[in-house]
Order: C-alpha cells, then structure tokens, then sequence
DNA sequence: ATCGATCATGCACCTATTGTGCACGGTTAT
DNA sequence: ATAACCGTGCACAATAGGTGCATGATCGAT
C-alpha cells in the first residue's frame, strides 16, 4: 500500500549501494535506478547524491526513511487490524529463516499452513538472519525464523521488526568417536578448553556466539581449524582435528564418526532462536496463527529434552 | 505515495456511490470500479458489498478508512517534515475555493507564488466548500479557502484536515436604492426585522448563516424569495423586491440601484473565512508560504473597513 | 405493472508506465 | 595501467491501468 518505491528507497539504505539493492528487492540494477529517479522527481526532493564510484543518501533522503519507517509500522498494524476485525485471508506469505530453523520449524509451519489455509500461498526462503531482515525490510517475506546474539542487542529493539522468542536452542561438543570423552553423555567447557577448537569462520552468525560462550567462562579456547558448512566441521571433527560446538536442532548423521555430548556447567551456551516480524504486522491473524504453530513446534522440541537441560 | 487506490477507497467512503468517487478523483467509473476490485484483491479482504443497484462499504472497509485517515496524515506530515529539512521544491499545487475567495483571495496568492516559484505549475478550482474538502481528500488540490459555518463545528475537528483561520467576512445588508433607510451607512437585523428578505435557496452554504444570523438576535425574517447566484440577488433586491445579506466581499457594482449598508447591533452576522490543508501537511515550507501570503491578503482586507467593523 | 433512470461492472482496446538487457562512462583498487 | 566495480542511459518488451461503450440489475415514478 505504500508506494514500492519507498520501500525501495528503505532497502537502498540498508544495503547502500544500487547493486544490492537490486539484488534484494529482485529488480534489476536499472529498474531500481529508474525507481529512484522517479521518487525524486515526484516528491520534488533530491534523496542521492553521487559519492565515489556510487551514490549516497542524502541529508533529506536518510530522514525520509527514517520517518518511513513508522509509516510503514502504521500501515502494517492497520492491515493487520482490519485482517482479524474482518476474518479476511490473504493470498501470498513469504517465510525465511537459516537452515536448521527452516527444516525444523519452517517446515512444518508451512505444511500446517498449506493444510489449513489451501488457498494461502506460502513460499519458504531459506537465508541467513541478517538477509531475513532485509528479506523482510524489502517486503519478500513477512516471517522470519532467525538466531539472535545474546550479546548482541542492538536488532532487539529495531523500530522496523517486532521479534518473540521461540526457544534456546543449547550448543553441545561433538568430539571423535574414540575422544577420551566420548563416552561421556556430558562434559563442561572447562575440561575442553585446551582441546583444538573448530568453529565456523570468523565474522559468521555462530562465531561470536562461539566467543562468546567462552568468554561466559572466563577460558580463550584454541582455535586450530575454520569451516563454513557444518558438514565440514563435522567431517573434521570426525577426522580427529579437534572438538566444536554444534546446535542442538543441527543433525548429526550417526555415521560421521563422531558424538555429541551435552555441555553441563555453568556456562551453558545455546542460541536464541526467535521469529521477526515487520513491525505492526504482529496483530495479523495470519502472523498470529503462524507464531501459535511455531511455538508449538519449539515446545515439542523443549519437551524432549532431558530435564537439566531446559 | 500511499497507494493511489486507498485514496479512492476514501474518497468512495465519503460519497458513497462509483459514479460520484470518479467524479471526484477524475478517473472514469470503470477505473474507480478495476480499482477498488484490485485493491481487494491485493489486500486479501472484501471491503465492498453490493446494496441495492449501489455498492457500500463493508466492516472492514469502513475500519480501514478509518485507519487510513490517520496513516495519511502521518504520510503528508512527513512529506512536509522533509521538505522542509531539505529545502525542496515540488512541482504541482492545487488550490481551491469558492467563487469570492478565489478572486480575492487565492488569485493574489497564485499571482504571488506564480513569480515567486517559476517552475511551481499552480492550478486553481473553483469549487464550493464542500466539494473543497472532497477535491483535499482526494488529493486533487493541497489547500482549499472556504467558509466555515460557525454554528457548525462538526468539520472543525475532522481528523482528515487542519485549519486555519484568515478573517471574519461581515455579512452586510443591501436595500433597494429607494428604500427609506437607503441613505444610512449602518442598521440593525431589529430594524429590518418585518422587511422581505431575499435568500440563497435552502440548504446552501450561504442559508444557513442567514438562519444562524437571525436566531442569534431572536427575530424570524419573513423569506420572500430564493435566489442561487448573488447577481439574481442583487437584481432581486435591485427591482424593489425585498432586501438581502451580502457578504463584505462581495463586490457591488454601483450601477445596480441598490445601496449597501453595514450592520450593527449586538447581532453581527460574519461568515469565517478560513484555510482548510489536508493533516499532516501544515508543516510544508510551500503551505507555510501560502498561508502566510493568505493572512497577508487578509490582514490587507480587514485593515481597509472602517474601525468599529472588526 | 411498465418504463425510464441510475449504478456498477465486464469487455475490447489503447496508452504509458515500468520492467529488462546491454553498452557505456566514471571511479577506485591492484 | 589495467581491471573490477558501480550507476546510468537507451532500445525494447511486457503489463498495469486507463477510457468508452454495452450490459445487467435495481429502484422510483407514471
């Protein structure tokens, strides 16, 4: 309802470059500098100015979006109201959340939708937590299942997003088969500290989360290897390069050689996962019956935990 | 920048029937009709139901005009935020009044911004003031001139508009040349209590001030005759047939044999001139300019009458 | 009861907005 | 210097969105 080009311009001062915006709102290069001109040219404001190789908002255009933002907070929380106050059904839902989240709590969600609404079309992207912020910034999906650093909580409070818990999702060690510890079901970080660490590559969602779990501890682990994809770190670990910490809700194929052991002790390190939402579209029945599905899928998983371990 | 098509959606919340809203927004009623049809459909909700041979507004569609007043507000607030932090300029004004104020006073003000802002394409309507507030929901002009009843209050606080106050126009009276008190210069309602009064037609702008002016010195005018246009009642009063009100800027012409005198007395009957802008969009440098161009023309008015007539 | 008036809507057609793909010019990093 | 990158302009294509007229449905008046 609000004019696309906005909502363009939004995306372009997340991202700041044309390129990337293009890329995110799925225009091309062109169409979204087109997009721009006419934005101008319509309001009678200058919003860009070139700057380098590429181009920049303006004093005016960042306090467009700015204000654009509790707009469009506003016209979600209205389209959500009238949604519930007219028991209306609308025809496109767009869900993103990382990969684990996305086969463990998005599929599901998606299947029960599929059922109970037939005529909703529901469309999953998988994308790590900060492209689902954008993703939702520029309007591709309207639910995001996502992990929040603890530590970091600048997100929390984004006037763009409304977020809820869903669950922790605990870290545990997976270490070699024949580790001294492996036939140990627990273990603390302490006894593992002066293990060769591998963890996701520096700069990675669970690489602060890696940090900061030791940190909680008061230990600086040794880091001996760097992987992108947990079927690697796993494969490593397997080979016996070292131990790492691996998601609870992350598979682990009985065959790899390798065995997880819950981490007891004080610092107990787990993620956040929560599901974002644009601000003001919470009320919406559609949001609301699918965060009731989430919940429900993140209860069934706490409850089959063992009972130290919530 | 809202979507074109909620503003139709409003327009149609407010005259009710397809015919009227493309009337007003100047689209045909096949567009009015393909519009507010894709608007459901983008929107997921049924916002119109047929009612007889028309169509009316659902629950839900009256609830989301409702919302959507406050969320163009805060659109039109922002614009005006913007343009004024950035020293913008925009391209189209589209002015309004009735036919008195568009010759005294929005025609020095398009003269003035004409030459202040070359590239500002100016447009003036022509319309009465209720159609004024209609030509502002529908965004067809940016500020209006009308006449406030003061009696009714109804529109003062209308959510959808601000306004402001340029002057207190005095209703004067005009007699036949020939009439006994014709060389006055001022009487009194009492005095012309028993004559035959010449009014506009019942249910106009200008009746109910008529109405309003009597019931406040607690007389009863004996209504004579209806006229439309002022010039029919000019030419009415002219030809002996009773005597009539006339708003102060309303121009006489001298050779019309009727002669004008001010009123006094406790009962000074005055319609209020005021500046109707869309909410929200007070704050724009270009309104602000107006306004002050208005008050300036106003004050201009109000300083040429004679002291005791303020 | 009939007829005409009024209203909304569907259809054929047209326009113009808005998108893509590609080439180009300017700017920065190697 | 050269290569990589970024934004923009242009030719072209798709499509959203417009008009005008015919149609069907409903209501009021004769």
């Amino acid at each position: 309802m609000i004019d696309p080009r906005l909502i363009t311009l939004r995306v372009f001062a997340r991202c700041g470059t044309i390129g990337a915006t293009a890329e995110l709102t799925g225009y091309s290069p062109s169409a979204v500098s087109a997009q721009l001109r006419e934005l101008q040219r319509v309001l009678g404001m200058q919003l860009l100015t070139k700057d380098g190789r590429g181009v920049r908002l303006t004093a005016t255009g960042r306090f467009l979006v700015a204000g654009a933002d509790t707009l469009i907070a506003d016209w979600e929380s209205l389209r959500a109201a009238a949604m519930e106050a007219g028991d209306q059904v609308q025809s496109h839902f767009g869900l993103g959340g990382f990969s684990t989240a996305a086969a463990q709590l998005l599929a599901p969600l998606a299947a029960t939708l599929r059922s109970t609404r037939p005529l909703l079309e529901v469309q999953v992207l998988e994308a790590d937590p900060a492209r689902c912020f954008d993703l939702l910034v520029a309007e591709r999906i309207d639910l995001a299942v996502i992990v929040a650093m603890q530590s970091d909580t600048s997100a929390e409070d984004d006037p763009r997003f409304e977020q809820t818990v869903l669950l922790d999702d605990p870290l545990d060690v997976i270490i070699p088969a024949d580790h001294p510890l492996a036939s140990r079901e627990t273990a603390t970080l302490e006894e593992l500290a002066s293990e060769p660490w591998i963890t996701e590559t520096a700069g990675s969602t669970y690489h602060s989360l890696f940090t900061a779990a030791f940190t909680a501890v008061g230990v600086t682990p040794r880091i001996a290897h760097e992987a992108v994809e947990w079927e690697t770190q796993i494969a490593f670990v397997g080979a016996g390069l070292g131990v790492g910490l691996l998601p609870r809700l992350a598979p682990l194929r009985s065959a790899e050689n390798v065995v997880r052991l819950r981490i007891t002790g004080k610092g107990k390190p787990a993620r956040r996962i929560v599901a974002a939402v644009r601000r003001g579209s919470i009320a919406s029945p559609l949001i609301q019956e699918s965060l009731g599905i989430l919940q429900v899928s993140a209860n069934r998983i706490l409850a089959a935990r063992p009972e130290d371990d919530l």
